[in-house]
DNA sequence: CTGTTAGCGCTTTCAG
DNA sequence: CTGAAAGCGCTAACAG
């Protein structure tokens, strides 16, 4: 059978002993010449090289692998559908391995544990370095337990075991830094709509409100509202507290979701936004944030940040003893026309 | 250097070989049973098997790979950031190559050629099998070039270079669904709103609506209105077109941005949606499409299914003749609330 | 049925 | 400075 040939012209990959047969040297010679090792003559490691650049040979990396015992590539393990969590993780990784050091398995364990097993199992057959596995929430997931060959770290969802090593945002911070917000821009009569009270996120954030509130000596206006993370949510979640709490001053929502909902009701109500109401979102969600109208302020969770992180940790746990239990990291306020009007 | 433990107890990865010790026979017998050829007695085989399970023995695949002369990995270049296009892309890929069988690398160019061409060499040196590169628009994109050892397909943005293969929804058929489904709402007045005209997807979209308006002997109603694909300009859009033509009865919308904002000021105005004017949004973004007032209508254009279709691609490209052009994908219509009204 | 041998492409001692 | 040889972990002939 004739092999197809793709028409550049060689029909195998060049290897090392193409190279060295072509400069005339051995295999060994070749192979210090083009990793740039220092015993080699520079008339040599030049005719190497320019053997190499002529059949255009680019080092296995498997065999190198296979060798050193490093792949130098990593697994990102993920439920997260939409990815919108797992897309700045994965460039936090990239950016921390440093560029092109390292490549990213992603496979999508579609909430499925047992797809999530499957693809574990490939992973460490590829002899990845490191697994980080991302979540969507940030309840605590369950482990992957402790006996795998290698560092696993777990991103944005942590591990339900302290044994484990997770990197989480700091949603009580958030929320304490949303209400912080409110209150410096004059607000002193503030509710909170958010999403699912059986998320963890929405349980911390409310913790990181009253927190916040308390500092300042307040009350939360009306008690906190969940329900489910949605628009629709939101609107008629800010109807129920305009109606009860006409005086209500400022909104901290839990999702930037809920908070384009509640935008529309406030305007369907005729209240200014910031005006009579500033209203504050959560995630940071460019999407929504910057297309509604004012623009929202929003609490930015930094995944970017969190993936870089995320990344080193796998990494210092090749080297060092791994460390364990749960990071939190900090989380950004970024600041648009719901809280402080434009000029 | 005391070699720190994970915890787990081997302090390396069991080799075939450690199986082969431990069942007491050679370690080709050892890989034959643990492969599941038939030239081996049940016997030994069970002994083999056990073994492998004692010891917790994962087959490398690198070096099976580095043996075969294939990975079972492909490469995913993109520089959608978003991952809006590329996340469905990538689980419609991991569907077609069967749970497991293939993993994939994602690397994300960020839209910069020199980082790009990183990333395809390191693919390369990676011996990946094959590559899916993902635009995050419909207009051609630059080549990798045809001199490339591993079969590309390019999926979403297809490549300028007809002697590649690329696989792209097809918008002109998008923009004529979209306008046959409000014609067959009883619309007649159809006005059409969509984003930056130097997009092919803008274009081409318009000409899809074009089709189905002519064949039904209609005109669009004033001029095809282009600027940027925001919710800003939907709305600044929307209010110009019902002044200038007020028996406006139905819009198609370039993007589902684009008829969020188009809702919003039909709502303003006081238009009911979709008894006095019908709205299409198109790309079916989830997350905006199923929380506007009311439910949006949409153009979905199977993502899943075009990285099912890419995924093929690259494996029939690995044995067949390779096939190049470009390939449309049909689109679908998502009917909801902004159409034909819930009852 | 089982074991021996060769080798995938590369790096790394260690003699010359 | 250069090259021969060993070997990473595995599979595929081929003898036995």
């Amino acid at each position: 059978m004739a092999r197809v040939d793709g028409g550049a012209g060689s029909s195998r990959a060049a290897t090392l002993s193409d190279v060295a047969r072509l400069a005339g040297v051995s295999i060994a010679t070749a192979s210090k010449a083009i990793n740039g090792r220092d015993e080699v003559a520079p008339a040599t490691r030049k005719r190497v090289l320019e053997a190499a650049e002529q059949i255009s040979f680019t080092p296995n990396q498997l065999a190198r692998s296979l060798l050193a015992g490093r792949t130098g590539t990593v697994g990102l393990l993920t439920s997260d559908l939409e990815g919108r969590f797992v897309i700045p993780i994965l460039m936090g990784a990239e950016d921390a391995f440093g560029a092109g050091q390292v490549n990213v398995f992603l496979c999508d364990a579609r909430g499925d544990a047992i797809r999530e097993q499957h693809h574990l199992k490939a992973l460490l057959n590829r002899r990845v370095d490191g697994i980080i596995v991302v979540g969507r929430q940030t309840d605590p997931r369950p482990s992957l337990g402790q006996h795998l060959p290698v560092p696993v770290v777990y991103a944005y969802a942590p591990s339900d075991d302290p044994a484990d090593l997770s990197i989480t945002p700091d949603n009580r911070a958030g929320g304490r830094l949303a209400v912080e917000h409110l209150i410096s821009c004059g607000r002193s009569r503030i509710g909170h709509i958010s999403g699912d009270p059986a998320y963890a996120a929405a349980r911390d954030r409310l913790l990181g409100v009253r927190d916040g509130l308390q500092a300042a000596g307040l009350e939360l206006v009306g008690d906190a509202m969940f329900s489910i993370w949605s628009e629709h949510w939101g609107r008629d979640a800010a109807a129920m507290l305009l109606t009860q709490h006409a005086d209500v001053d400022g909104i901290v929502c839990g999702s930037d979701q809920i908070a384009r909902g509640v935008l529309d009701t406030l305007r369907d109500l005729g209240r200014r936004v910031p005006e009579d109401v500033a209203v504050i979102g959560y995630d940071n969600w460019e999407i929504l944030a910057t297309n509604s109208r004012p623009e929202l302020t929003s609490i930015d969770a930094n995944l970017q940040q969190l993936g870089r992180v995320a990344a080193k940790r796998v990494f210092t746990a090749l080297d060092d003893e791994k460390p364990s239990g749960t990071e939190y990291l900090p989380v950004r306020l970024v600041i648009r026309g719901s809280t402080i009007a434009r000029r």
